[in-house]
RNA sequence: GUGGGUGUAGCUCAGUGGUAGAGCACUGGAUUGUGGCUCCGGGGGCCGCGGGUUCAAACCCCGUCACUCACCCCA
């Protein structure tokens, strides 16, 4: 039996890596600009962190994530999303004594083990972003204005729409849920199995359930809009006029709610059409309840994650290409390949991308591998070459050639090169 | 966890009971040192796996596994 990869894990081969590798430029580029700074933290931690502040009603929790116990009697959990991670290592390094104003940004993989389908995978990679220690609408509106930029740089605008929802603070979240746990109790008959047993559990989930019928019988439910205090209407609609002064397009969507229970207050979804069922490509929101929960000093906070597989879908196969090598060696016989080794090496040494074969084969062979690798140049090594101290550098593109010393030669080409990569 | 679709060469796929195919890719050659176009050759497959029906199965039947899309969930 052949070896394969597990169920929903994948390979990134070279063709895709330079999307992957020109992506983390870009996120890096923007983040740090608005003055976030990355932090790498563990895969794995202690299975409670999750149970604790994702919560222990959702699907994430109760059966996606690989939990098992380690040899030490520990039982430890592969992370399923980073937050959590995040505002552990925000407590556990005293940042909520020292240093509250805080932002922060992670790249990594997460892990869930759901039935795998278009752009869900059971690891999977988010970009994340943590801003603690600002309670203010300033702090919402510049973290949605980021990711907006983000997608702008990324060519994407047109093709994601900003939804956003406040939940209000965690008594408004609560009197809203008992609001509408009464509101579905009255129409119970008309929810599907699965909304029924979420009355009792989690209310605000029977909002975005995609059955029709519930829809219908949710369609005239009380807003959460409705339900905020005054301080976090003013909070919400603060946001909204950062937002549109930053000209960020949104849209209010009040059914749009969260499926992690350490949400308040703002939340917001990035969403496409193109990836069939999955269409979050972002998320987020405020957590202002967290870092106490998990025993630091109150500390607001707010972020969002990016699923990195589906921005990589949607920017598509064109969007990064593999490097090609400058110059491809063609030599023949034995003191030839020595030579071209040599040279070789002299062209990396000047940042010259260069590639060879080490197989004698004929240089039609060689000049075909050159063609179908993408080489812009062939340096040619053969006999003669061999015999005068020479090179021969031609140029596969107008099939032109000319043979020069090799110190002419080596000048020629990485000239050249530097001139077309100033283009 | 539940449904639908698909499993044949590295890739994309044809092949409806009678000796396994094409295109692309790879590789060698077309007067012995030059690529892209063309032509000729070559390597490659327990036809996902197991069982059954049949003189005979890639093809029909049963089971199983994998992939994929959808439900669900979410990034």
């Amino acid at each position: 039996m052949k070896v394969k990869k597990l169920k929903g894990f994948r390979d990134v081969l070279p063709e895709e890596s330079p999307a992957w590798i020109k992506l983390e430029q870009v996120v890096s580029q923007i983040f740090t600009r608005y003055g976030f700074a990355q932090v790498r933290l563990p895969l794995l931690e202690q299975s409670t962190l999750f149970s604790r502040t994702i919560g222990e009603a959702t699907d994430i929790v109760e059966k996606e994530m690989y939990t098992f116990v380690d040899t030490g009697g520990e039982q430890i959990t592969l992370r399923p999303e980073g937050t959590a991670s995040a505002v552990r290592a925000f407590v556990e390094n005293g940042f909520d004594r020292s240093n509250p104003k805080a932002r922060w940004y992670y790249i990594g993989s997460m892990f869930r083990r759901e039935r795998p389908q278009k752009g869900r995978f059971r690891q999977f990679n988010q970009v994340g972003v943590e801003c603690f220690g600002w309670k203010a609408p300033g702090a919402d509106a510049d973290v949605i204005t980021m990711l907006w930029d983000l997608f702008t740089a990324l060519g994407l605008s047109g093709r994601v729409s900003l939804e956003i929802n406040s939940l209000g603070c965690a008594d408004d979240r609560k009197a809203y849920s008992d609001k509408l746990a009464k509101y579905g109790a009255e129409r119970i008959d008309k929810l599907c199995d699965n909304c029924k047993k979420r009355l009792g559990k989690n209310p605000l989930r029977i909002l975005d359930c995609k059955s029709p019928s519930c829809q219908e019988a949710t369609a005239d439910a009380p807003s959460p809009v409705d339900s905020l205090c005054d301080e976090c209407t003013e909070h919400f609609s603060t946001v909204r006029i950062l937002l549109d002064d930053q000209g960020v397009p949104f849209k209010v969507n009040p059914r749009m709610v969260r499926g992690l229970d350490y949400y308040s207050r703002t939340t917001f979804e990035l969403l496409t059409t193109e990836l069939g069922a999955q269409n979050a490509v972002a998320a987020g929101g405020r957590y202002d309840a967290l870092v106490e929960q998990l025993g630091g000093r109150p500390t607001p906070g707010l972020g969002f994650a990016i699923g990195l597989e589906r921005l990589i879908l949607l920017l598509g196969d064109e969007w990064a290409s593999a490097d090609t090598p400058d110059v491809y060696m063609v030599y023949t016989g034995a003191e030839a390949f020595l030579m071209a080794m040599r040279l070789r090496r002299l062209l990396m040494l000047r940042s010259t991308t260069t590639t060879i074969d080490f197989e004698q084969r004929s240089m039609k062979a060689q000049f075909k591998s050159a063609n179908t690798c993408g080489a812009k140049w062939a340096m040619v090594i053969g006999e003669s070459e061999v015999e005068k101290g020479e090179v021969t550098v031609k140029n596969l593109a107008e099939s032109q050639q000319q043979t020069l010393s090799i110190n002419n030669a080596i000048e020629l080409v990485s000239t050249k090169i530097i001139a077309s990569d100033e283009e």
